[in-house]
DNA sequence: AATGAATGAGTCTTCATTCAT
DNA sequence: TATGAATGAAGACTCATTCAT
């Protein structure tokens, strides 16, 4: 925990010290990586969207695959971010009575997160499928960091009474499922007169029955 | 419907008249695209582990994506098929009492359906991002004729008072969230101890549960 | 001479014996090498526009250069045959009182040949300054035979004293300098309001004058 | 007149800017075009001729017909370059006494620049039935800049009673195709014992007496 | 630090030609 | 005789990367 803790705020924290050609040219990278992928997209048109020289970004990035390494490892900490900070997760445990109250928070947060990283989190989701690399990194963060910590969670609210007794990690497949495909719905095919109080209320509903002890 | 219909025997029954080096070309593509990607994938590779000459698979495929296309569109059909064959929907419709038994045969017939198709499926999700005219057909196809018959579906146990007063287009995402997020557990992370009944009754109690009239 | 005559006859009599499908090939292989010239047009194309599968090409035609070669060589010949015709060439030097009947008449000949094989015509005239055994050829029988045949027409016409005393090559090079001009001008420029009979008793005109003693 | 003169400086001053590897390239591109032609000339060997990777060509010219053209447009204002500056032109009509001494210097000159550019000159004239574009061009300037320059000179020497009433497009055209034909048997023919001086002598006094008044 | 010309391996695609049917 | 599937070499062009300036 240690180490990710650090390289996390070195990969974070590095985003301070970005010139603005820096910038220019990763965000002309997210953009192009998230329309048309990583493999389809050439150095030459990022370098030309981002107004600088070809061989600048070789002097930034040593190779390609490095620029589309710079964008999605610190986007994938970012992403579950809430599980990994200390502070933030202690709070989480404690400050909700109910699990819905849990749900709406996460929710909200991770919503507002979304909304300022749409075209990174897409590259990442793009992106995982083709590069192991990112795949293990992804499953390793998550699969490890999160899973343990939402699993404390659950057992918490089982403790209370307010979840069956359900393997936590049925749990969390259920819970992310459900808010993926709340977020894919909004985000993709994005319905005329979406209606996002109910949306959301409706979504913990279903969640908290379908949790529920018999 | 009818052109439809006719459009995807076309398609499927195609199929048929392939030479063993056209399934060859299928096959390999089908394989390197799930592996690397379609824009990864050189035509020279998928040649070669077809074990054919590049220019043979250009006999059969004007181009490279014509070859995609070739693999992506008859299975997204495939995919979708218990919902535009008119005679199963009758039959699903009917022939459960309750819920829960059209959706345990809805998951099984569909998992078999990946055992046999996951690769060409794994194409199928990886690629659409990257090409909207795949986007395009499959908005058209499953948002357009699973939409509608699901909604029926959905409408018929709602008036046996099975399922809550909720807008079947929220039943359709919450439940294909969740079959989604089991399958994508199953087929990718591959968990150790893995107890399928056990995992399916969950899933449907779940969903059962959450779905269900207060 | 023998052996030219000889090979002539086996060449424009060849083209008795051909099927249709002979026919279509030259036609269409004809069209396009005029078109688009030989090195750009493709045996798939021609085959496409005759009508034939591709391999029918080669079973006619051992390869694409010997498609070219079937055209261009009998037209060569029969784009000199008036010179190389010994009866036509005794009537051309004893029935013309003056070398401007002699003209007027070569013209005409060669204008109805032109009116019937002006795409053949283009194809050995393009295609010559990329294949030297085609240059050769024209050399050959255009330098040797013509050169030859025409010189005596213009010494016969010196003797008469109606061309002036200069080497019977420039006076060949000029005579055809100043009909190719006007062909030229004719097929390609096709300039509006061309009044034909005028324009070539202008042309004869300026000739006899120009050759004229002084 | 303004444009086109901007234009011809654009191109011919661009000359200029060349690197020694661009210059490279259309040094061997154009040996390789007037040998074998535009469509039988590979980049590659280009590239191996001109001594620098393939790639350095698409660099400097986007496509390969971007490099004829490269060759080609620039050449084609050269060859009727004394029909568009206008002082040379003003030069010429006045300070000939004679139709013959203008004809002379004209075949001066263009001799000197065929000397020069003989190879560009083979493949502007070999190319251009293949390229509606360069054919338009040629029209566009010749048939226009030329002939309009060519008719007031025609005039002039009409007015002084040197030529007879003909039509100045006749005279243009008879005028070059004699002098084409001269300037095509020298360096095609390349005919021995050619004596330069005493064919230019004839071939001005042949064109002086077709033309003179009766 | 930034440039952009240069590279050559690699891309997709087309080609003329062959051969089994 | 005619077909058209199959070939693999070659085509034009693009790419990520390097390096001298």
């Amino acid at each position: 925990m240690e180490k990710l803790d650090k390289r996390m705020e070195e990969l974070l924290q590095s985003e301070g010290d970005l010139t603005e050609k820096q910038r220019n040219i990763l965000a002309a990278a997210t953009e192009m990586f998230a329309q048309k992928g990583f493999a389809a997209t050439s150095t030459s048109e990022i370098a030309k969207k981002a107004g600088v020289a070809e061989g600048t970004i070789f002097r930034h990035y040593k190779t390609k695959k490095d620029l589309l390494l710079s964008i999605v490892s610190p986007t994938m900490l970012r992403m579950i971010s809430p599980f990994i900070l200390k502070d933030i997760n202690k709070v989480l445990n404690q400050d909700y009575e109910r699990f819905e109250d849990f749900l709406r928070e996460m929710i909200k947060n991770r919503q507002a997160f979304l909304d300022n990283n749409l075209q990174v989190v897409k590259v990442v989701i793009q992106e995982i499928p083709f590069h192991p690399e990112l795949r293990d990194q992804f499953i390793q963060h998550v699969g490890q960091k999160v899973y343990q910590r939402f699993s404390e969670t659950v057992q918490y609210y089982q403790a209370k009474g307010q979840i069956a007794d359900i393997p936590p990690a049925t749990v969390l497949r259920n819970v992310s499922s459900v808010i993926l495909g709340y977020f894919a719905t909004k985000y993709i095919v994005a319905p005329v007169g979406w209606d996002e109080e109910k949306e959301i209320d409706e979504l913990i509903a279903f969640l908290a029955k379908g949790l529920a002890p018999e």
